[in-house]
RNA sequence: GCCGGAGUGGCGGAAUGGCAGACGCGGCGGACUCAAAAUCCGUUGCCAGCAAUGGCGUGUGGGUUCAAGUCCCACCUCCGGCACCA
């Protein structure tokens, strides 16, 4: 006799220790899982072909930024997801390409350089390898020869060749397409003016183009954030304040794809939500824009006449002169209703349209909104502020003069940096007139009834006090006067977008250097003059520095590399390096490209490679990039396109996000200062918070209470995990605890993938639980040595065990292709529930079984195949084929209703026609019973289904 | 404020308009054991009843239907995102 257990670890595998040899019986994860894992390796397992062969699929993760805290339980998730379907293919035939990768830029890495002194590159590749060593733990099947980092030369190389694509590229708008810079055609005045002029002309019209313009500068972080990087005018990362200022930047002219990157999203397998998010952040709006005159001094009437006439001539011009004040709206049938005109604090005709004795308050009010930061700034609680300028517009259509105010409310950045404001329609311009006592003119009424005069209706309706307009509807209203102010020269029908384009330079060191050159004069500074560096002098590393730090001004970290990097001589003349560097971003844009041909030293992928992978098939992860990668890499993939690099529009075709992991759940109980609880629902300021164990409360109705003080309500969620509230699980525990393969199926059992869902320690224990009983199924748990268990044995299955397997094989087949994975790991359970008590196993039925587990828990599937006497590796053995004859039963219990309600069920041929089937639910003594003296009125009957009679 | 998503046992969740609660956790009872662990078996929505059985039950209120967790209308709560874009 052995003694097995011992201690405290009864019932647990010793955490992380080769087990004695005399408890090997056990299902040991510890000991099975590096097995398989190095068996994989040595035999290149999951190595994909150069090309994929009939079918093929692409599923593809998004790859991890490689932190210092290691893998989270919120990754495996995902990355278990599609591991289970790319298994799962393979198994079927299909060529699966399955790499995985590190988004290792960014700025963790550079603080933690910072704090150190330690150079970002060494940190990122010890958090690298952490992260390889947990994926590696956790058994997925990915092409590890395809792995690639941001940060490896060979990849910032390509990184940097593309980004000179987008800088050799303009956009066309007649054709919407981008197109190399040699084919801008050079207007007849530009050429002209010679050479300078034409280059300035190219880098005006670039993809990739130089602004000088305000910034989003986060201090703390020492760099300018794109504005999808700030939220609520803190940055996104770490939530730092963010101020506006003027500077030099990179920019990509993203806008120039807005329509396209909205348009062609309709055709994507996409979650809905993630859709809209992407086309409200593109955020396309119809109007038209309005020209107002500004009215002089004096002789208003004169002048407005010369301009109209001259304007009905001339037509409505490309750009505004100074004499008028062009504005956009989306709601051009309220023009009867303007009563006042805005224009941002930054607009450039706030100068000269403020007058003598409004300027102090003007130059105020402009300094006071520069000082604001954005979070101030739109900051709706604040109310409305704002300057009259003393200058008044003529309106365009009834020839009344406007005032002109300047208020903050009105943005620079968008439409044409003015409204024309209509207090009566707007809520926005409603609140600013109630605030300064502007009037509030009433154009437009509901469908349904009269509206109050000075009252707000913003919706659509019949337009009244409109002049000749009078009466229309808010639609035909907006077609008739664009047309009549295109035709008058005062207008146009104008789209707008959200949407900017992405400002994508940073001042960090660790990014990539952009590939560029600055030309200086004979004197040391820039003449303006860029240049590419030439592709066969890619990459352009980092040059080697120690202090990493940003500075207190928007000079990059780069600047301070010696003349050694920084100055670059080229035919004579003499360049400074580009100092800024590319944001986290640019890696992830086109990593997916990379792997398919990860090693190219030619090309950044093999034209046939691509075409032959592409598009990503599936794409799994987290729904925190539903705007900024994904709206980035597309827009990549689609100039990439446009130039002939890649063969479809579009790089991801389905795209599934899956839900996050909370931890575990908590009770929240409240003690008033004076140490009593205090009911959760009116805990108050003093109050402290603390953790209430489970078995101290119990449920009362709607409300968790405190079991021994049943009036006290406590309060029960699951919490985000975090450090600070101290609820983060950590994948490596998980694993010396259960097991790699306990902690993937636990994920995939918890509940539906996109669902956010609560962690749970006692739920891991209970599919660790399965797999023991799956072990046990095989392996025979009385001998000493892992032996096959005697109760498997070479019978022929019978009829109702073929139905069993069958049933369980077509259930499981459906919900992977559907990622409804914890519905199939339920039905696998309930197949061993039936199996488990069974003397006699036999093998017809417990090998698929095994191959049907092998995708989700590979190495107990490997091991189990490997005791049952069959060859490795049964990650690639022919996935089961369900057999249609055995996922049919002769005979079928059916519930028989009486009006409705439940009150019997008869057993009945699977096949039985409707009449036997009503016949026989009638001869039910308990259904005769109910329906004697009864008269019925109808009869339903789903063959297979239901009988429903009723009755009067 | 706007836009998404979700409300089902003590908990996670399951359910092509057709038997609500599969599967798992937890609980309860039993077998095995000197005892415990592990394992196996049974049981477990609530109320009434010894039981057969009956009643009630999917956030709330209405509606459609022979039949509603599922479809429609209104509302409530929670979670997530966006937020002066004219």
């Amino acid at each position: 006799m052995t003694i097995r257990i011992c201690g405290v670890f009864a019932g647990k595998p010793p955490a992380n220790s080769a087990p004695p040899e005399s408890i090997m019986p056990r299902y040991q994860p510890a000991r099975i899982e590096p097995k398989w894992q190095s068996w994989w390796e040595a035999h290149a397992t999951f190595a994909t072909p150069r090309l994929p062969g009939v079918r093929k699929t692409y599923v593809l993760d998004m790859f991890p930024y490689p932190s210092g805290d290691g893998l989270h339980v919120g990754h495996p998730e995902g990355y278990t997801a599609t591991d289970i379907v790319t298994r799962f293919e393979r198994m079927r035939g299909t060529s699966v390409m399955h790499p995985m990768g590190f988004d290792a830029f960014g700025l963790p890495a550079e603080e933690h350089a910072i704090r150190t002194g330690t150079p970002p590159r060494e940190s990122t590749q010890r958090n690298i390898d952490t992260f390889r060593r947990q994926l590696k733990m956790l058994g997925f099947s990915y092409d590890w020869n395809r792995e690639l980092a941001t940060t490896d030369l060979a990849y910032v190389r390509w990184t940097q060749w593309i980004f000179l694509v987008l800088f050799d590229t303009w956009f066309d708008p007649a054709v919407q397409k981008g197109r190399p810079i040699a084919d801008l055609p050079i207007p007849a005045e530009v050429a002209e003016q010679g050479e300078v002029a034409i280059a300035a002309f190219r880098d005006a019209h670039r993809l990739a183009y130089q602004s000088e313009a305000p910034v989003n500068w986060c201090p703390a972080l020492g760099t300018v954030l794109a504005n999808e990087e700030v939220i609520g005018g803190v940055s996104e990362r770490g939530g730092h304040p963010v101020v506006r200022i003027p500077l030099r930047q990179w920019m990509l002219r993203i806008t120039a794809y807005a329509d396209r990157l909205e348009k062609e999203l309709e055709h994507l397998d996409w979650p809905a939500s993630i859709k809209k998010l992407q086309c409200d952040w593109i955020g396309r709006s119809t109007g038209a824009e309005v020209d107002f005159h500004v009215a002089p001094a004096s002789g208003c009437d004169t002048a407005f006449a010369a301009w109209t006439s001259s304007r009905r001539a001339s037509g409505f011009p490309q750009q505004p002169g100074n004499d008028v004040l062009r504005v956009y709206t989306t709601r051009p049938d309220t023009l009867y209703g303007v009563t006042y005109l805005v224009v941002a604090p930054e607009h450039p005709l706030v100068d000269s349209l403020t007058t003598p004795n409004h300027r102090q308050a003007i130059v105020a009010y402009r300094e006071a909104a520069a000082r604001k930061s954005d979070l101030d700034r739109t900051d709706l609680a604040k109310g409305k502020t704002g300057v009259f300028t003393g200058s008044h517009c003529i309106h365009p259509l009834t020839g009344q003069p406007v005032p002109v105010w300047v208020a903050d409310y009105v943005l620079s950045t968008y439409g044409t940096g003015a409204i024309m404001a209509v207090p009566a329609h707007d809520d926005r311009d409603w609140e600013f007139a109630k605030t300064f006592g502007l009037d509030i003119v009433t154009v437009v009424e509901p469908d349904s009834g009269h509206a109050a005069d000075g009252s707000l209706f913003t919706g659509d309706g019949r337009a009244i006090a409109s002049g000749p307009y009078t009466g229309l509807e808010t639609r035909a209203f907006i077609a008739k006067v664009a047309a009549d102010l295109a035709s008058a020269g005062l207008g146009k029908p104008a789209v707008n977008y959200k949407l900017r384009d992405w400002l994508f330079s940073r001042q960090r060191f660790w990014g990539e250097p952009f590939p560029i050159l600055h030309e200086l004069g004979p004197d040391g500074r820039p003449t303006g003059a860029i240049c590419a560096v030439d592709e066969t002098e890619l990459p352009v590393r980092l040059p080697e520095l120690t202090d990493f730090r940003p500075g207190d001004t928007p000079d990059p970290p780069l600047s301070r590399a010696g003349d050694g990097w920084l100055i670059v001589e080229k035919d004579g003349k003499r360049y400074r390096r580009e100092t800024n560097t590319m944001p986290q971003w640019a890696g992830s844009c086109w990593y997916y490209l990379r792997f398919l041909d990860p090693t190219n030293a030619d090309r950044f992928v093999d034209p046939e490679v691509e075409k032959a992978w592409m598009p990503v098939d599936l794409y799994v992860g987290g729904a925190e990039h539903a705007v900024l990668h994904l709206l980035y890499s597309r827009f990549w993939h689609k100039v990439l396109f446009d130039r002939g690099h890649v063969s479809c529009p579009e790089p991801f075709g389905k795209l599934v996000n899956q839900g996050m992991i909370l931890g575990e759940m908590e009770f929240t109980g409240y003690r008033s200062a004076k140490g009593g609880w205090v009911s959760a629902q009116d805990h108050g300021e003093g109050d402290t918070a603390a953790k209430v164990p489970f078995d101290q409360v119990e449920k009362q109705g709607e409300h968790f209470v405190l079991r021994d003080a049943p009036k006290v309500r406590v309060e029960s969620r699951a919490y985000k995990m975090s450090k600070s509230r101290g609820n983060v699980v950590n994948p490596d525990t998980v694993v010396k605890e259960f097991g790699a393969d306990s902690l993937r199926l636990y994920e995939m059992f918890m509940g539906p993938l996109e669902a956010t869902k609560p962690w749970s320690t006692a739920g891991v224990g209970g599919v660790r639980g399965f797999l023991d009983r799956c072990w046990r199924l095989v392996v025979d748990d009385r001998s000493d040595e892992v032996v096959l268990s005697p109760q498997v044995v070479d019978d022929a299955p019978t009829d109702d065990q073929l139905r069993e397997l069958h049933r369980m094989l077509d259930k499981v087949t459906k919900d992977i292709p559907s990622l409804s994975f914890n519905t199939a790991i339920a039905r696998m359970m309930e197949f061993v529930n039936v199996f488990t008590p069974l003397e006699r196993k036999p093998r017809g039925v417990i090998e698929p079984f095994v191959v049907a587990l092998a995708p989700f828990a590979p190495h107990l599937a490997e091991e189990l195949w490997e005791v049952l006497g069959k060859p490795a590796p049964v990650s690639l053995m022919t996935w089961p084929h369900v057999e249609e004859q055995w996922l049919r039963d002769d005979s079928i219990e059916i519930p028989v209703q009486i009006g409705g309600k439940l009150r019997a069920r008869v057993t009945v041929p699977a096949d039985a026609d409707i009449p036997t089937l009503e016949a026989t639910a009638a001869a039910d003594p308990r259904i005769a019973e109910l329906l004697a003296g009864k008269q019925v009125v109808k009869v339903i009957t789903v063959p297979g289904r239901m009988v429903n009679f009723v009755i009067r």
